[in-house]
DNA sequence: CTAGGTGCCTGATTGC
DNA sequence: TGCAATCAGGCACCTA
């Protein structure tokens, strides 16, 4: 599923590609995918917007446009965003397929159908919820400290909560627990400041290097970058998706708990 | 405030 | 073999 490295991945591809393009045409062939406005009014504002920028806020990609609007996509499970040549036939999947004045088309297909787009000029009404940047220059030790002190919960689905910390989805929250060999169930205000320096240094690796091997595709998951090729960081994994197989670190069987309904895995030597 | 449950969806996997 | 039930996942929305 795309989080903040694959969504990183493809804004940055998106913006080599789509800077100073212009819409001429949108079809929507799912109306749901639309968030807002309605499928109808989506479709009558696009032609002639003109894409400033394309980049990432969370799990969003964000397009500038002209006129101070923005373009938010989130993919949620299978959304897909491609950029492809003149006439190329949408697949079976695709939901939204806009015509650039160029001829080019960008096509959002999504298998499951989660996926959101919103064509607003308020974006902080879609994305003013969100947490802090993990990979922000700015997001220091002490912020992450902030988020986590008196906080009686489990550490794992604090970090998948995005209003405190915008773009870990369930792969990259297990690989950081690991990185930083901290228990997915420990409480979040037992950690230890030696501890919670390791979160925020696993946390902070683990998303740039997904991003230096474009993102995660794993075998049943659909993610692709706007060329439509796979990612690499799945041959990096530690602990996703790999229970019963000997951990990297300790060679103990990874173990596959379930925590706050969402598959967890982690190994039981080394995270405590 | 947090915790838990449900609905949205489809394709892959599991169970009988 | 074939079909039905279950599962996976992010997030909005609901109730306790």
């Amino acid at each position: 599923m795309p989080e903040l490295p694959e969504v990183e991945t493809l804004a940055r591809q998106l913006h080599k590609l789509l800077a100073g393009a212009v819409f001429a045409r949108a079809e929507v062939l799912w109306p749901r995918s639309i968030a807002l406005p309605d499928a109808a009014e989506f479709a009558r504002q696009a032609p002639g917007l003109r894409i400033e920028g394309v980049g990432r806020r969370g799990k969003f990609i964000v397009f500038g446009l002209s006129g101070g609007r923005h373009l938010l996509i989130h993919l949620r499970m299978s959304g897909q965003v491609r950029v492809e040549p003149p006439g190329t036939a949408p697949d079976g999947h695709a939901r939204v397929v806009f015509d650039l004045e160029d001829g080019r088309r960008l096509i959002f297909s999504d298998t499951r159908k989660f996926g959101r787009m919103y064509l607003t000029s308020d974006m902080g009404a879609v994305a003013g919820k969100l947490g802090a940047e993990p990979l922000a220059e700015d997001f220091a030790l002490a912020d992450l400290r902030a988020l986590l002190v008196r906080r009686k919960g489990a550490l794992k689905p604090l970090l998948l909560r995005q209003d405190l910390l915008a773009g870990l989805g369930n792969i990259y929250a297990d690989e950081a627990l690991f990185a930083a060999r901290l228990h997915p169930q420990r409480k979040a205000d037992t950690l230890t400041p030696g501890e919670v320096r390791r979160l925020y240094t696993a946390i902070r690796q683990v998303l740039a290097q997904a991003i230096a091997g474009r993102g995660t595709t794993l075998r049943d998951a659909r993610y692709r970058d706007a060329e439509g090729r796979p990612g690499e960081f799945q041959e990096r994994l530690c602990v996703y998706q790999r229970h019963g197989e000997p951990c990297v670190r300790c060679g103990t069987p990874i173990e596959r708990i379930v925590v706050s309904q969402r598959g967890t895995h982690y190994c039981p030597h080394c995270q405590s």
